[in-house]
DNA sequence: GCCGTTTTCGGCCCGACTGTTTTCAGTCG
């Protein structure tokens, strides 16, 4: 069990306990608890066996006991009971809209209502109506957000929430009364999965706003519309909330609908630690809720906000409540990688195996984005649903790609090509080429296609000898999971990365919007362990050459800077990188 | 459930919006 598995447990845990209609606060107590394990860098389970939970922010008796047994043996008494107790349809009732906690139990208490189809039963009998508390309105309710749920996912990939958030930010932007515009919320923290687009804009005349986008060709309907806010769904079922405020308030509005929740609770309480008061609207020089502009700290940006905390500026994507309070008060804020850092892709696939685009064409396609290298990492022959390719062909591209590079050398372009293999990692952990044809390659990628349903142990093991093998430069996608589609496969994270870090084994983060894995929770870990990771495109289709700034996003928000990733270096030194790991096993000089 | 250089008990972030009430509770972010 190791540190996720447990945070993962934890926020079960608050879940069910609102559920419950436990002190709220208690509640909070057990999310805290998640997420300082989530956070931690050091393996739950040491610090268990040295009896040093207690050293743990926000843990007193009862979470260390709890934690305890629960890493020790597996499970957790309390947890189970409290399962138990809580018929497994009140979850899914929770994430209706309009249903908290007290109106699932007031539901079920009136009508036994347990699970969703009791409900739109209910609903549809005009029962629901008749509780006190509930009316017509809240049923229709109900029904539609029952009706939602059947017709469209609640949650959606960030790739697809950017393109549709981008799209608005430019009709905003054309409208006069529009002052500052931004994204906010959980996609301005690159969260890999969204619930709905948060937009922000300033205003002197918000009602325009406000009637102008809820009047949108783009919206299917209207949730929500207030003075100063509206909910929409637009077409294709994703949900949007915009929010208009003054443009002094900008700054004040964007740091907290950018949130996290867990982020905006400390800001607030630092504010409370200096004598002042933090909204949306201010940070105001009084511990009254005021409006007033003349109490309010001067703060033109987002950055004066922090300053004004005795923070350094904190970028979006790190404001989970993750370390950066401490890191900010430190100066030890991280100068993230940017997109424009990269160099190249270390994981793609040509018409030889299962990409679109020729040799020539990525040639082509590479230059026009001003790349300073490309690696052709198509599959090996064991993957022969993806057209893998036998050892002959491979010798064979190996042969073209070199007469490529040497055209490319004549043109004077100082791009270049690199040959590699995404060589599959076989049941046994062996890879699907031998070493001497391993040896050819500029870049050997090992990724695991087969053999999902292999147990924990068994996978862990595949990975972990792929990374002893001194040819193999990086494993890829490593938790296999395809976002809303395919669960990860179950992977000792831990015990892989040991490996990684003791070989020199570089990680990839493959930036596939799909994937996104590594996930960023792991990273800063991986990091602080010494393991260096490559965004990789996996691309397949000239259009995928993109995902690597969604890689970057993705690496940016799991603490990476420049220098950890290994593709932000020129091509020379690269190439250095490259040859590490053989040297070291004695196959260089 | 946690925590304390005002506190070992009484706090714990804050405001908009909705629907159902008649002054507010619940939900949401």
């Amino acid at each position: 069990m190791d540190n996720m598995d447990v945070a993962a447990l934890l926020e079960d845990l608050a879940v069910l306990l609102e559920l419950k209609g436990e002190n709220p606060f208690k509640t909070r107590a057990y999310t805290n608890g998640a997420r300082v394990i989530e956070n931690l860098t050091t393996p739950i389970k040491n610090l268990v066996h040295e009896e040093r939970l207690g050293e743990l922010k926000g843990f007193g008796d009862a979470l260390q006991s709890k934690v305890s047994e629960l890493v020790r043996t597996g499970s957790m008494q309390y947890y189970e009971d409290l399962k138990q107790s809580i018929p497994k349809g009140w979850l899914e009732m929770l994430h209706l809209p309009g249903l908290g906690p007290k109106k699932v139990r007031l539901l079920h208490q009136e009508l036994g209502i347990d699970d969703l189809s009791a409900l739109k039963q209910a609903c549809e009998a005009d029962k629901v109506a008749a509780i006190k508390g509930f009316g017509p309105k809240s049923q229709q309710k109900i029904l539609e957000g029952i009706q939602f749920r059947e017709q469209y996912a609640s949650h959606h990939r960030l790739d697809k929430a950017l393109v549709m958030s981008q799209s608005l930010l430019e009709i905003l932007r054309q409208w006069p009364e529009v002052i500052r515009s931004s994204e906010a919320g959980s996609l301005r923290r690159r969260k890999e999965i969204l619930h709905d687009i948060d937009l922000l804009v300033s205003s002197r005349q918000p009602q325009i706003i406000i009637d102008a986008f809820t009047q949108l060709s783009s919206v299917e309907k209207i949730l929500a519309k207030g003075d100063t806010k509206a909910s929409v769904i637009l077409q294709g079922g994703v949900q949007a909330d915009l929010r208009v405020v003054e443009d002094q308030s900008f700054p004040f509005a964007l740091a907290y609908f950018t949130g996290s929740k867990e982020h905006n609770i400390v800001m607030r309480r630092r504010a409370i630690e200096r004598g002042l008061r933090l909204n949306e609207y201010g940070l105001f020089r009084s511990q009254e809720e005021t409006r007033d502009m003349s109490l309010c700290v001067t703060c033109h940006e987002e950055a004066d906000l922090f300053r004004a905390l005795d923070l350094a500026y904190i970028p979006p994507e790190l404001r989970e409540d993750s370390g950066e309070f401490e890191a900010a008060s430190n100066g030890e804020v991280p100068r993230l990688v940017e997109w424009t850092d990269m160099k190249g892709s270390l994981h793609n696939h040509s018409d030889w195996s299962d990409g679109r685009e020729t040799l020539e064409d990525i040639v082509q396609e590479s230059l026009e984005h001003g790349f300073e290298y490309w690696a052709i990492t198509d599959h090996s022959a064991s993957s022969f649903q993806a057209n893998g390719l036998k050892p002959e062909r491979l010798r064979a591209q190996i042969s073209q790609i070199r007469d490529l590079n040497e055209s490319l050398r004549q043109q004077g372009t100082g791009f270049q090509l690199l040959s590699g293999s995404e060589v599959d990692i076989l049941s046994d952990g062996s890879l699907d080429y031998d070493d001497d044809l391993l040896g050819q390659l500029d870049i050997v990628v090992a990724s695991i296609h087969q053999g999902f349903t292999q147990d924990k142990e068994q996978l862990t093991h595949r990975f972990i000898r792929a990374a002893q093998h001194p040819h193999v430069h990086m494993l890829g996608h490593l938790s296999g999971r395809l976002l809303l589609e395919r669960e990860a496969y179950s992977i000792d994270h831990q015990s892989i990365l040991e490996a990684c870090a003791s070989t020199g084994t570089w990680i990839e983060l493959n930036a596939n919007p799909y994937r996104l894995d590594l996930d960023w929770r792991w990273w800063k870990r991986a990091r602080d362990m010494g393991v260096k990771c490559v965004i990789n495109c996996d691309a397949h289709h000239r259009d995928h050459a993109a995902f690597l700034r969604l890689g970057a996003e993705h690496a940016r928000k799991g603490w990476l800077r420049r220098e950890d990733i290994l593709n932000t270096l020129p091509l020379e030194d690269l190439k250095e990188a490259l040859k590490t790991k053989r040297r070291m096993a004695g196959l260089l000089d």
